[in-house]
RNA sequence: GGGGGAGUGGAGGAAUUGGUUUACUCGCCGCACUCAAAAUGCGGUGCCCGCAAGGGCGUAGGGGUUCGAGUCCCCUCUCCCCUACCA
């Protein structure tokens, strides 16, 4: 069997070391060409590559040497995303140190890589540990610093009491630690954040204006920044002069329906509202059984919402009425201002709260007839609302506003749900922080001479305890930057994404030394014009990268204003109806397959089995399949090598009919092929094409010579070579093989991309559809261009026409040019 | 609860502005080659009726627009993904 196949492991490992010998793929700036900026999103380093890789690089790499061929200085550079928590789980379990573990993973996975025959431009490689990288991520870090976007605060995070130490979400599984199975219990701790919401406004403002971007993922965005037009109101606490609880609403007409007020629990008010020791017990019990709630509660949407009533009311603004302040469970600290003013009548939530806590309800929009619900959220006339009364929800929301201004009781005000981006990580296998704590001057940024602050190697991690650098006095105790006096080291490291937020203006110039990135390198290059990758990362990284280019942008460093023009989500690898993965037992080795079938069929298949964005079906016989094809390729191409080799052009104009057939077949592909992968990425329809000019191929061979001698050689040939052009993006080795094989000393992929000849495409005859009353009776073979008319009685004389049109009266007659007859009728 | 996407043969998937439904691949069936098998090549393959010629029905279901609907509009069902007490 194996003997069978077309030997594709000499000849992958052939012309990968011949490609990395003539550095191919190296690219250099060049204003006189139009450059391509191709990237696919950089991998994690776990270990070895799974098919989800395999299909990304495969579409990215046809999109990279197609529009090499195109002629445009495509940039295709890969690189690490190497700081991370697996590696530090790894010397967890294992007691290898995080560096070995990375630095190993990265040679197997390169050489995996390589063995697919990616195009990149190695020299560009870039590994997002090292200091010469990070080193500019701290630089950045003191700008932001200087400039208020990063900033010191207590947050919330995840604790387990156990180990003592901060769990990243990935970590919590269930609300429990994932290495000791305790209960995980939230506790506050300090963090810096980059103050993403700065931008709010202008990374939603840019969804619009990125047309090469899915829809969906835009809309995910959208979602999660979440902009929502409002009023915060103040509603003054009842017996405290000058204290009040300010609260975020959307609905300001409504105020006069505000019946009560909730805080979230762990709001800070509350401590000051509670003064007495009972009352205070109670509340603690409440913080501690919320507190308590563990995810799979959180889920349940549906639970009954759990209050405390607290001896504190406070005043409805729009009414003067004095109404009783609530902590309770459904409001979060997270969104607004951690307080709602609550209306039972216009808002689900307060009135499933309200009921059972026998709370008044008081409508204050006017119901459709007919309404069955419980609070009503639609539009409607305005009533009970005093001077709101009688005008629209739109027009009141406008007015209410008006009126909180002029009476100095809140004021409008937009909300995003977007929150600031929590960057500190209690975590040793990142970029550190480059600030330094120090008695005298308090905190203060690492002088730019000493940067990098390095992260130190010799570091025992066990996964107790805090933060491990906090246990390295060589790393922890140094000088102040200032004063010259001890200081502490923040011992925190940067969440991962700070890194994968601008590796792709590093790749513009990965060595220069004198900083991020060399700006004319970074003007030539950027912005990136196809981006590929997981949609898993539609929100997270694609929001940060967008967030950390516009800062930069701000800093002066770069012009432009995003860093993706163009975004490609692709779909998941399924095996057997369920994503792959070592615990469902379903997963494909690529190694293996690569071994056994050799890459072009692993490149191939990943393309032909779907289009890029949908779920790709992973099927061993599919994978058969392309094998196949290739094979076929190969003999076909070998079977005829003298007589491809040796064949003269024939003129294009002289040739028989059948040679003419064939030959536009050939054009057709190129047209078709090409506008596959321009258009749409549709490489699914663009391989399909290749493989009918194959079979067209094989029944040309295949069927007598009735055309001249020198004709079918000729003709052979210009397929032969179509075919491997149109195909080396897809199965780059064995088209470039085959092409050597036919005489040439250039690389394929030097070779401008195939044109299709216009005068090929002509037909002389077409086949039109014949349909009586919608449905087809028969086909005619018509001359391009026949007239209507012509084409119409051609069609009502037809001898399998004529049947449907007895006892019938023809009532008229559509006729589409060059693609159907339609007759319409009536009974007589 | 909110948002997004998808339902086409036995399977993955194709179908221009509404215009031949099911390209290509897999699977299955048949034939050739072979002592035999594999490999390879060629042919067939939506469902139903029919010896055949041919006909009827078919893109989740129901309605509508149209000469003509997988495609456009309305309703219903199913599945997948994201998100979540967002005030």
């Amino acid at each position: 069997m194996a003997s069978d196949r077309y030997p594709f492991r000499e000849l992958e490992a052939k012309w990968q070391g011949t490609w990395e010998a003539r550095k191919e793929f190296r690219v250099a700036e060049d204003p006189g060409r139009p450059k391509f900026y191709c990237l696919e999103m950089f991998p994690y380093p776990s270990g070895r590559i799974h098919m989800g890789h395999v299909r990304v690089y495969a579409i990215g790499d046809v999109l990279a040497r197609y529009k090499r061929m195109r002629g445009f200085n495509v940039l295709h550079p890969m690189g690490w995303d190497a700081f991370g928590l697996p590696a530090e789980n790894a010397a967890i379990e294992n007691g290898v140190h995080p560096a070995i573990w990375t630095h190993e993973n990265i040679s197997y996975m390169r050489n995996q890589l390589k063995q697919l025959g990616l195009s990149y431009d190695w020299d560009r490689e870039i590994t997002t540990c090292e200091p010469a990288y990070y080193k500019w991520e701290q630089l950045i870090f003191i700008r932001m610093l200087e400039r208020g976007l990063a900033y010191r605060r207590r947050s919330r995070v995840n604790w387990c009491p156990s180990c003592q130490t901060v769990l990243a979400n990935e970590q919590v599984e269930a609300g429990r630690c994932w290495r000791c199975d305790s209960e995980v219990t939230q506790k506050e701790v300090d963090g810096w954040f980059f103050k993403i919401t700065k931008y709010a406004d202008e990374l939603l403002e840019w969804c619009e204006r990125l047309p090469g971007w899915p829809e969906r993922v835009m809309t995910m965005q959208r979602n999660w920044i979440g902009r929502s037009e409002g009023a915060e109101v103040d509603l003054p606490v009842v017996g405290r002069p000058g204290l009040a609880v300010r609260v975020f609403t959307t609905r300001p007409d409504t105020g006069f329906g505000l019946t009560y007020a909730v805080l979230a629990p762990e709001h800070p008010l509350v401590d000051k509202l509670v003064a007495d020791g009972g009352e205070r017990a109670a509340v603690e019990r409440f913080r501690a059984e919320v507190a308590r709630a563990t995810e799979i509660e959180r889920l349940a949407t549906d639970r009954p919402k759990r209050g405390l009533r607290l001896r504190a009311r406070v005043v409805n603004p729009f009414t003067g009425a004095e109404v009783p302040l609530f902590i309770a469970d459904y409001v979060v600290m997270a969104y607004g201002t951690g307080a709602i003013m609550a209306v039972p009548g216009e808002d689900q939530r307060d009135w499933d709260f309200a009921v059972p806590h026998g709370l008044p309800i008081v409508e204050t929009v006017a119901r459709p007839a007919g309404f069955r619900g419980q609070a009503y959220t639609g539009d409607g006339t305005k009533i009970n609302s005093g001077f709101l009364d009688g005008l629209s929800v739109a027009a009141a929301k406008r007015k209410a506003i008006e009126w909180l201004e002029a009476n100095r009781l809140g004021e409008g005000k937009v909300n995003y749900r977007l929150r600031d981006w929590g960057i500190s990580r209690q975590r040793y296998w990142g970029a550190p922080i480059p600030v330094l704590y120090c008695d005298r001057d308090g905190m203060v940024p690492e002088k730019e001479e000493n940067l990098p602050v390095v992260l130190p190697e010799n570091v025992q991690i066990s996964g107790k305890g805090g933060s491990p650098l906090a246990d390295v006095p060589s790393f922890v105790n140094a000088r102040c930057p200032r004063c010259g006096g001890p200081a502490k080291r923040e011992t925190d490291t940067m969440d991962t994404f700070v890194e994968s937020s601008w590796y792709f203006l590093r790749y513009c110039s990965p060595r220069y030394e004198h900083g991020m990135f060399e700006r004319a390198a970074a003007e030539y290059w950027m912005p990136v014009d196809q981006y590929i990758g997981g949609i898993e990362h539609a929100v997270l990284h694609l929001l940060y990268a967008r967030f950390y280019t516009k800062v930069l942008r701000d800093l002066g460093l770069v012009k432009v204003d995003e860093p993706f023009i163009g975004l490609l989500s692709q779909g998941m690898v399924i095996k057997d109806g369920a994503k792959m993965s070592k615990s469902k037992g379903n997963v494909v080795d690529p190694d293996d397959l690569i071994r056994t079938l050799g890459a072009d069929t692993a490149r191939l298949f990943s393309l032909f089995a779907a289009p890029p964005e949908k779920d790709l079906d992973w099927n061993d016989h599919g994978v058969e399949g392309a094998s196949r094809f290739l094979n076929r390729v190969w003999r076909f191409t070998l079977a005829h090598v003298d007589e491809l080799r040796q064949a003269v052009p024939a003129r294009a104009d002289a040739l028989s009919d059948r040679g003419r057939a064939f030959r536009r077949s050939v054009h057709e592909t190129i047209d078709r092929v090409t506008a596959d992968i321009e258009n749409a990425f549709h490489f699914n329809t663009a391989i399909s094409a290749i493989m009918e000019l194959v079979n067209e191929l094989h029944a040309f061979e295949a069927a007598p010579a009735q055309e001249p001698r020198q004709e079918r050689p000729a003709l052979m040939r210009e397929a032969v070579e179509t075919l491997l052009l149109l195909l080396g993006p897809f199965c780059p080795h064995i088209a470039e093989e085959l092409w050597s094989v036919l005489g040439h000393a250039e690389s394929l992929f030097r070779r401008p991309w195939p044109r299709a000849d216009s005068g090929a495409l002509i037909r002389e005859e077409i086949t039109v559809v014949v349909q009586v009353d919608g449905k087809v009776r028969s086909r005619l073979t018509v001359e391009t261009g026949a007239r209507a008319e012509h084409v119409t009685a051609l069609a009502l004389a037809d001898d399998r026409v004529r049947p449907w049109l007895a006892s019938r009266q023809v009532a008229r007659v559509v006729v589409v040019p060059g693609r159907l007859v339609n007759i319409v009728t009536h009974a007589t």
